[in-house]
DNA sequence: CTTGAATCTCACATGGGTGTCAGATTCTAC
DNA sequence: GTAGAATCTGACACCCATGTGAGATTCAAG
């Protein structure tokens, strides 16, 4: 697939996507004219990009780390990059526990505002129980 | 407490710390000569705005949210804000599951390098055991 | 072929959070 | 008082991810 389609598909416009390229996010051959081209496991890799970027991590960190998501199995990452790795470990848990702790606090007040309005409740609201059953 | 002390005890410099009164993160009093002066709440305040920062919100995110973290038992929010609230309490779970998955990646590669170079490891990969008993 | 959509590269701009510098004022301790 | 440290405001600069525009090239359909 080409640019255009895969910005389609993973909701990141095609200037971002070149830029991941640039920075070693992503990968693409070309086509005889020079565009690029994607094969479909790209897909999931930009998705997993977008929401490493979204959850705080930076394009260079995610470039050091996504390899430890694929190929999982084969190749030690370099020893000297174990403890760049438990430092990003670290940096992780504590944002996992700071989101988790704002989402008690969401779940809190959106509740108790639910239990108030419930029974005049629009269409939006309805999400509210929604999405609260994901936890 | 003046901004000195308050950006030595919480990491946040100067600069940054007047930033996050500007954009009505914090609170401060001012002293007859207009220095700003914090009280002891300011602390751990300033650490949670930190580290929602670096666990991917902005400052306008957080200056909705953090209401939801203090104060949870008096006053609803206001009943517009509940969709606001449905969404980023959607973005904040997308990001912890993205922020896991991460990190069983980093468990993975950190237990192996840890198992193989175990017999001669140093000071700082003894770390690498302690850190993974925080799961 | 030709034509219009898509893509290419390159450069410049923007926004958010922060760093840094300048010059003035205030605080603290002698 | 006075000196030195700390703080004030305001402006400018930087980094990073992204937007945007220009001008050239390629692709796909008639």
């Amino acid at each position: 697939m080409r640019i255009g389609e895969l910005s389609r598909r993973t909701g990141a416009s095609p200037r971002s996507l070149r830029h991941y390229e640039d920075q070693g996010l992503i990968s693409s051959r070309r086509s005889p004219g020079g565009h690029r081209e994607y094969g479909e496991e790209t897909l999931e890799r930009v998705d997993r990009v977008r929401g490493l970027l979204g959850a705080g991590l930076n394009l260079a960190t995610i470039r050091d780390l996504l390899p430890c998501l694929y190929a999982r199995e084969r190749g030690e990452p370099a020893p000297d990059l174990l403890d760049h790795l438990c430092a990003e470990r670290e940096r992780v848990t504590r944002s996992i526990h700071e989101l988790e702790h704002m989402r008690e606090a969401l779940d809190s007040v959106i509740h108790r505002s639910a239990d108030v309005g419930g029974t005049l409740v629009g269409g939006s609201r309805v999400e509210a129980a929604a999405t609260l059953a994901d936890k």
